[in-house]
DNA sequence: ATTTTTTAAATGATCATTTAAAAAATTAAC
DNA sequence: GTTAATTTTTTAAATGATCATTTAAAAAAT
């Protein structure tokens, strides 16, 4: 039954198409003209639908965004202990659907753009707001209530940096072990925790 | 007996100047003449001293390595054993002349611009082997052969991952808490490495 | 005087966006 | 089921704005 109009699939591929441009060459000198070769399509096209280039990179950031809150809820669905949650938190942002060279090059690049985008500073804000109160919700039961934020601060540091060096990698990505070195990471932290931090 | 040239007060001038802007603006909108309205001078002026904006934008990227290499070199200067040699690796890149908003948010930017510029990738490239290397010599003598490059990445990743953070808050950066908390981390990678990693 | 530095204005290129018309698809009528 | 109207989609070309860069002349410095 997924009776899909023509809009939605152009939507579709117009920000499939984006995500490709942007990653080949760069958010700040791609054209609109080039996103719609990858298509077929010419740029007046993609005005037609969107309205202008700026809804577009907004309709690719969401689109991303929307990626990751999928894993995300996938795998808090699947978890059942405070350590599973964060666990899964922490999988979620190297699934095999989301870390993969042309989505962490475009995120990285969306991030970078953000402050000085207000549509995009609100969706970066909103996506953080919602990892960080995991987070928070689940470290609360796993360690004493003054390291909370330190822990946390930790983690979204380091998943930020492995995207980032990712998106400046030219070798394969390898998601599986991005979440292996996640929870040893996790562990590492878990520790007897009154020593270190 | 520092016998500066017009030459050299200007290539100075106009690199401040480039920092400001492009964090003001953004590196993908900020113009010429934004820059050179930011010293009160004109466009063309930049074009006489640096030859073109690629060339302006290389000559401010070097300057933000330049001041790294800097507090790198200063802080190995005074280190004696390896952990203290890390330590200094870590606190080199949270050093106070460099760990402040606007290097932070036009390095985020330069790293996310640079694998669309061979100039600018080639700087990168530059550094990231240097502290790479480092990395690598000190790690030896202090944690199993087999962990040495997991251990590294790890600190490499949360060091990029607070920069990056730091280029998205608007609240004030604190150089010595994110100095604080790198020791941190790397005192809980150190301890009983034979269990986690 | 001569050289260095600065600038206003010109140049030329690039784009996002608009427009007006064509093409395709959909619907309605017979 | 074919045809004619209507709506949706597409595009080529026009528009208008923005810039980096060049040029040629003026201003400042040496």
């Amino acid at each position: 039954m997924s009776r899909k109009t023509i809009r939605d699939i152009r939507n579709e591929e117009f920000i499939e198409a984006t995500l490709h441009a942007v990653y080949e060459r760069g958010y700040h000198s791609v054209t609109l003209s080039e996103i719609a070769q990858v298509v077929g399509a010419t740029a007046a096209s993609i005005n037609y639908y969107f309205g202008s280039k700026d809804k577009l990179i907004e309709a690719t950031m969401r689109r991303l965004l929307s990626v990751l809150r999928t894993a995300l809820i996938e795998r808090l669905h699947s978890a059942t202990t405070p350590k599973e949650r964060v666990q899964a938190i922490l999988e979620a942002n190297f699934d095999d659907r989301l870390f993969e060279m042309k989505q962490c090059s475009v995120w990285v690049q969306f991030w970078s753009a953000a402050p000085y985008s207000p549509d995009l500073a609100r969706l970066q804000n909103i996506n953080r707001a919602r990892v960080r109160s995991h987070f928070r919700k689940e470290l609360r039961q796993l360690v004493p209530h003054h390291q909370i934020e330190t822990v946390r601060r930790v983690l979204q540091s380091y998943m930020d940096g492995v995207w980032l060096q990712a998106a400046q990698t030219n070798a394969p990505l390898n998601a599986a072990n991005a979440r292996t070195e996640a929870l040893h990471v996790l562990d590492l932290l878990l520790i007897n925790p009154d020593r270190a931090l």
